[in-house]
RNA sequence: AGAGGAGUGGCAGAGUGGUCGAAUGCGGCGGUCUUGAAAACCGUUGUACCGCGAGGUACCGGGGGUUCGAAUCCCUCCUCCUCUGCCA
């Protein structure tokens, strides 16, 4: 959620912001915000002048008691319920103001950073760089949806009746391959200076507004109507929210998380013939790492953690290249987005691995998280999260990319994971 | 899941209708003393909103109610503890 003072102070800046995303009628919003921000201070400021009163007779009334005099506390009493009443309208009408303008700042997304290419899709995207060899490979080389049938390590029709589709059964290599990358994932990370948590893979209705899910979003998580609970989409919403409604020193920054977790999405409507295999599922493995950072100090965070997911890759020896999203493909709560697409050689086609984004205050004035320096004023922090990495277009990639008539080879790096090098 | 008890500031803990945003202790911060530290002593120490400011308002688990006035009374939801039940 964007901060109602940056919009009071720069208006221009947020509406143009909003325009570079291509957001629609971003002066129109921005003057509505304005215009209850307006009526909210106003009516604020009037319920609070009307308390001051009703408190000053209630008061009074306790004094004149004390003193004995009943007759002229009955008579302020009058007063004074007048004065409760019209409170009450009064702050009513207070809270309706404040809930509106709470509904529309849902509903305006983050401004995107000065870096941020300007465009409308996904063909916009900045190719930064392009890493690795795409590997040649021969006549016989299939995409992996046909090599899990013929290794036997991945099954989607056993996933399918036992749940549905997009659900698949990890079997035997399939099962240890994945495990061994979770933990070489978790490792690396735990390397870098990252703490491991488990968090819970459901959460509640608040922790889906601090980072941004909630509202408008939930029809893209699984949701437990009995307990009114949600299935986390990501890992970072269970951890980002570890710190909701905190007041954090300078010295404990950077706060540095990684948790491993499956994660959930109904991808409503996204499932159509071009998505096979193990490009888009419903439940997948991924390893997240999150930071609650110092203002100042977060854009070299995200280059940090740019840099930390692209050692994985290199490690994994995997060709990839990195984008820097433009602002139409950009996430709603994103100020600026980084992905690692890996080369997947038999589909000829680059898939998603990671994003790594920096939320600003974005999500953190939903979360109410916050510092307090020197000067004892509370501010709010910024929050980032990337993926590293999400399994199933890794080994998509690694399945494709190592195939050879031999069997597939795991690389080198995984080998003390696996325990074995070879799929055969 | 059933029965009972409880939720107060960073923590512990007082407060059962009126000068309570809240005693006291611990912790934190600043200072005195000390070569330095400890101890002792003194001071200070919640968050948000409105206001140029003086200042005002709200918050004692969440929401609602009674009352001129609620941390305190009532309703409701949530959470925690104890016992019983169930169970990795």
């Amino acid at each position: 959620m964007l901060q109602i003072v940056f919009i009071r102070e720069q208006k221009d800046k947020a509406i143009a912001g909003l325009k570079k995303r291509g957001f629609a009628d971003a002066e129109t919003v921005i003057d509505r915000v304005l215009a209850l921000d307006k009526s909210r201070r106003e009516r604020q400021a009037s319920l609070d002048s009307t308390l001051s009163e009703a408190n000053g007779l209630a008061k009074q009334i306790g004094a004149l008691m004390k003193a004995g005099d009943k007759a002229a506390a009955e008579d302020i009493k009058s007063q004074a319920t007048a004065l409760r009443n019209k409170s009450k309208e009064m702050g009513d009408l207070q809270q309706q103001t404040e809930q509106d303008l709470q509904a529309l700042l849902y509903t305006i997304p983050n401004i995107p950073n000065s870096t941020v290419p300007t465009g409308t899709n996904e063909e916009d995207n900045e190719i930064i760089s392009v890493h690795g060899k795409v590997p040649e490979l021969g006549e016989g080389a299939v995409p992996h949806w046909e090599l899990i049938k013929k290794y036997d390590i991945i099954d989607f029709e056993l996933g399918v009746k036992i749940t549905g589709s997009g659900f698949p059964i990890y079997k035997g290599k399939g099962a240890r391959l994945q495990r061994a990358l979770v933990n070489l994932f978790l490792d690396e990370a735990v390397k870098a200076g990252y703490t491991e948590v488990q968090p819970p893979v459901v959460i509640n209705e608040a922790s889906g507004y601090g980072t941004g899910q909630l509202p408008d979003k939930e029809g893209q998580m699984y949701h437990i109507g009995e307990e009114n609970l949600y299935l986390i989409p990501t890992a970072e919403v269970p951890i980002t929210n570890l710190y909701r409604d905190t007041i954090r020193k300078e010295a404990e920054l950077p706060i540095k998380n990684v948790a491993f977790t499956p994660c959930f999405r109904r991808e409503a409507g996204a499932w159509g013939a071009n998505v096979r295999g193990l490009n888009r599922l419903h439940q997948f493995d991924k390893v997240e790492i999150v930071q609650v950072q110092h203002p100042d100090r977060s854009y070299d965070t995200l280059m940090e953690m740019r840099g930390h997911i692209q050692g994985l890759l290199e490690k994994l020896e995997l060709p990839y290249r990195l984008l820097n999203l433009c602002s139409g493909d950009l996430g709603f709560t994103s100020a600026i987005t980084y992905d690692f697409e890996v080369y997947s050689t038999a589909q000829k086609k680059w898939l998603e691995v990671s994003s790594v984004s920096n939320f600003e205050t974005y999500q953190a004035n939903r979360l109410k998280l916050r510092w307090k320096g020197e000067d004892k004023k509370t501010r709010l922090l910024h929050t980032l999260n990337g993926s590293a990495l999400a399994l199933p277009r890794i080994i998509a990639a690694l399945l494709e990319n190592n195939q050879s008539e031999e069997g597939i080879k795991i690389p080198e790096i995984l080998v003390p994971y696996t325990g074995f090098e070879w799929i055969k």
